[in-house]
DNA sequence: TATTGTTATACTCTATAACTATA
DNA sequence: TATAGTTATAGAGTATAACAATA
């Protein structure tokens, strides 16, 4: 046993680090009735305005059958409508409507409450470093699309 | 809307990562007919040694039911035995037999190619960087236990 | 022919609780 | 009383393929 050499230790540092992050977003969300998938989704709709389906996919990481049933779920809950796409009739433009704007006001306070408790590890230095090494890192395969 | 604005990733940025780092192992690990799961419990068995599930458990971030079936998996390939633990009767000792000890040699090549692979996005000083903020971010709650 | 979205299905993971045997 | 492990079960998440409408 080698109790104090190096081994490889990136990959479970990242699932630790997720579902530590998962977490505290979690915490942070449930007064609000939404989860983390959801508020995700509402994130990147009001930070990029009304997309498609697959545009949302794509900046989730999530898959088209999985995007479906969440985007049926805003619907379902007054959060986001499906509204005709204006170039693509195949696709739909996703929207928030009103109560969703509400909401993801409520949602951006969350995540910078749980971002700022899960950093508090690091110094800000640090935590600027971090946030764009492990940007660098999670973005560096080139997005599958055109997306910004 | 807000195209370049900041806005909270850090959950999502988490996600990405580890997809990414997740998929990379994966297909290093693919080879050798083992899954990230249970090449994740031999590398904790090669490095610190024989142990309790619970001891793995902890280290690995899973739960108790989670880890007796893998624990099953790893017996039923031969790969691992649960053992009488030496001072406490209600506990396993789980380790590696050694058809166990020689596909850790493999994993711990794949694990370092996968490695090496993710981490190109960056120089050699900021991947130091990187695994030491990673490292202190995902470690931060202190662990539920007296491991090292 | 390829793409957007939908549906259905199955599989993996995770979470939970109840139970035993030891401590 | 608390802990290590087991079992069973239900839920969430993910992956897959087939399909319709449109590009």
């Amino acid at each position: 046993m080698n109790e104090h050499d190096e081994y490889p230790a990136l990959g479970m540092m990242l699932r630790r680090a997720h579902g530590r992050a998962a977490l505290a977003f979690a915490e942070e969300l449930e007064p609000l009735g939404i989860e983390n998938r959801l508020a995700g989704i509402l994130l990147q709709l009001g930070h990029y305005g009304p997309q498609s389906q697959r545009q949302l996919m794509v900046r989730v990481g999530a898959d088209k059958s999985a995007m479906v049933r969440s985007v049926d779920e805003l619907e379902a809950r007054g959060l986001a409508v499906r509204t005709p796409h204006p170039t693509d009739r195949r696709a739909h433009a996703v929207a928030l409507t009103p109560a969703g704007e509400e909401l993801l006001t409520g949602i951006l306070g969350a995540a910078q409450r749980a971002e700022g408790r899960l950093l508090t590890c690091l110094d800000p230095a640090e935590q600027r470093q971090f946030g764009a090494l492990l940007e660098r890192f999670a973005l560096a395969e080139t997005l599958p699309c055109d997306l910004p």
